[in-house]
RNA sequence: GCUCCCGUAGUUCAAUGGAUAGAACACUAGCCUUCUAAGCUGGAUAUCGAGGUUCGAUUCCUCGCGGGAGCACCA
């Protein structure tokens, strides 16, 4: 049951109570039982950091007060040390200064060679695929995990889609970037807090409502209530550029839905209850599970309380209209940002102050020691402007972080749900997994036809959040079909393929390797040697990921992890291979899935046994 | 007008200030009696322009040019 059945509920049975009292203590309790199954979740076994047998190696770098980084392939090396700062420093040339570099660093490689001002330290590859090997079966799922940030908690907002319109492709990427953060953040030992703050608030619903009174009709919002609020959303615009009375009747009606009017709110309500059963739907396809479901609303009783103290801090003023307003002084550090509304002049609030309410409270909540919202850029300055009071209210500014990502438009223009310009995630799940169906049918006539479509939705569906996930946030998508729903190349089937791949191997091998135990390895080829410097290197890129808040390095990783196991598979028989060899190279299969997996999770994406 | 983001092969994307700027798509020539051909191998093409900082710039700074977004009672 969703929090706005609860409050219906509770609403019919004392109708005396105020609907955002009742929110608030609903949604606390919410808060309560989520918090406490936190508490009661095992950790997974993982290993610090700085155990990882390639950070080992950096540290030891490190420790000598140098730079280490990652070689190009043809040095056929693990790490390697520019010398060029420090030649310059003592004014030597860098071949001079990397070759007395070299003795010191030798300890820490088998072979230290060096070209140029680079040395490059060249690991015993058997003894590195041993560690490498032990700590992928010691760790299993959580390897390349850690617990750098134990102890400590993110919040994240993500996902937000608008009560009464279908998720667009927009709503997409903040739901699969922030189930995706969500991943990484947990993958380093954060407390990660998933809120969906749903856009379930403000102007718009009095605009609804006055449509809805206006103009619903009954019998089709009966029978499918989502296209009917879109019609009415959609017809309100329409009406309202000949009518100017219109956007004020919505704004009376929110003010009056914003007072707790229970005939509104009840309709209200109902909007809500509809919305939210709509979108899990599409959450159920993409395997999405958001903690927490905080709509705006919730943060209603709050927002008196926020709105005196910046007035009472000077922070806010209120105009001569009643409007109340934040102007920021010229100098830094809020220097030269506009001024924004925290209410209008009726008194009714705005986003602005729904928002610094709710960062209020997640601060006293939670006590994160980092709130990220994923939200598209073009809130950049709103949540800039935010920020900015925020800290005038001597919250620190280093908390709060948005990780903006660009827009999503069609070629012929910017989406617009009012315009019907726009692409509902609905249909781009059902075209995805229409597309990898016929692919299915083609690939695996055998399957039945139930085994198709579960394959094909499940291939749909990745493929098109890999696609998102695998470029950066920042840049704006113009979007196609035929890019969204990319099935080959760089995309989530070709990893799926991957895993399926090694995982059919392990499987025709009959005997089970124990990555932790393995006596002899060997390791001749140059694909064997590369899956093992691509394993190793695994920790660092989950770290890194969770550094940048950037998940497509782990879609890069991936993607040539599995080119590397490609040529692997094509050149190196593992199967036909006999002894110590065949062993060894089971190994780097278990290995290969094992971190396949490990880095799909972290995208939000489930591997396939068979594909 | 002001502010922010983005400009890399024909196209879509990569590249903690480091070595010959990497992939994929498309195009093209090969590879299935050998572990799944959604695969593998080979082949051409690119840093918007001008300065600057640096031993070294796709990356940092300045100025242009081009594209996108935002700038008070929507979110």
């Amino acid at each position: 049951m969703n929090i706005y059945q609860k409050i219906t509920e509770e609403l019919e049975t004392n109708p005396q109570a105020d609907v955002f009292d009742v929110a608030m203590r609903l949604g606390g309790d919410d808060i309560k039982a989520f918090l406490a199954r936190k508490k009661a979740e095992k950790g997974r076994a993982r290993p610090p950091y700085e155990e990882y047998a390639l950070v080992k190696v950096k540290r030891g770098v490190e420790a000598l007060g140098l730079k280490p980084q990652y070689p190009p392939e043809e040095a056929d090396a693990d790490i390697a040390v520019p010398f060029f700062e420090i030649a310059k420093a003592r004014r030597e040339n860098p071949a001079g200064a990397a070759q007395e570099g070299a003795k010191k660093l030798a300890p820490l490689g088998k072979s230290v060679a060096n070209a140029g001002g680079y040395v490059n330290i060249r690991l015993d590859i058997v003894r590195h695929a041993h560690d490498v090997l032990r700590q992928v079966g010691e760790c299993g799922d959580a390897y390349g995990a850690s617990y750098d940030g134990a102890g400590k908690t993110t919040v994240i907002e993500y996902s937000a889609p608008n009560i009464a319109k279908p998720m667009g492709v927009g709503h997409l990427r903040s739901t699969i970037i922030g189930e995706s953060l969500k991943r990484i953040y947990e993958f380093q030992g954060y407390t990660v807090v998933g809120i969906n703050h749903l856009g379930d608030f403000g102007t718009q619903f009095g605009k609804l409502l006055v449509a809805y009174f206006a103009w619903r009709d009954e019998q089709k919002f009966k029978e499918n209530p989502v296209a009917e609020m879109l019609r009415l959303y959609v017809k309100f615009h329409e009406e309202a550029k000949n009518d100017e009375m219109l956007q004020d009747k919505g704004r009376e009606m929110f003010r009056k839905l914003e007072q707790g009017d229970p005939e509104l709110v009840k309709i209200w309500l109902e909007f809500c209850v509809i919305s939210v059963a709509d979108f899990q739907k599409i959450y159920d396809a993409l395997g999405i599970t958001i903690d927490l479901t905080l709509g705006e609303s919730f943060y209603e009783t709050l927002l008196e309380g926020a709105a005196t103290k910046l007035l009472d801090k000077k922070i806010a003023v209120k105009n001569e209209d009643g409007s109340v307003a934040v102007n920021f002084p010229d100098n830094p550090p809020a220097g030269g940002l506009p001024s924004f509304l925290l209410k209008k002049k009726d008194g009714s609030s705005l986003y602005a102050l729904r928002d610094i309410a709710a960062a209020e409270f997640r601060v006293k909540e939670f006590s994160p020691a980092r709130i990220i919202y994923v939200v598209g850029s073009e809130q950049t300055l709103h949540f800039r402007q935010v920020f900015a009071a925020l800290e005038s209210l001597e919250y620190d500014r280093e908390l709060f972080h948005h990780d903006a990502f660009g827009m999503v438009s069609l070629p012929e223009g910017k989406m617009s749900t009012r315009e019907g310009r726009v692409i509902f995630l609905e249909d781009l799940l059902a075209e995805a997994e229409v597309r990898a169906k016929k692919i299915i049918a083609e690939k695996n006539p055998e399957l039945s036809a139930q085994e198709q479509d579960e394959r094909a939705q499940h291939i749909g569906v990745s493929a098109v959040m890999y696609n998102d996930l695998s470029q950066s946030r920042e840049k704006n998508i113009t979007f196609t079909w035929d890019k969204a729903l990319s099935l080959d190349g760089n995309s989530a089937p070709y990893l799926l393929y991957g895993y399926a791949r090694a995982k059919s191997i392990l499987e025709k091998a009959g005997e089970e390797v124990d990555l932790k135990n393995i006596k002899d390895i060997i390791i001749e080829t140059e694909r064997e040697k590369k899956l093992v410097r691509l394993f190793a290197r695994f920790p660092e890129v989950a770290k890194q990921a969770c550094a940048d808040d950037a998940p497509h390095h782990i879609a890069v990783y991936l993607n040539a992890l599995v080119q590397e196991f490609g040529r692997f598979y094509n050149e190196d028989p593992v199967l036909k291979a006999e002894g110590a060899v065949r062993v060894s190279r089971l190994a780097l299969v278990k290995a290969t899935a094992q971190v396949i997996k490990n880095g799909l999770h972290l995208l939000g994406i489930k591997t396939l046994e068979r594909i």
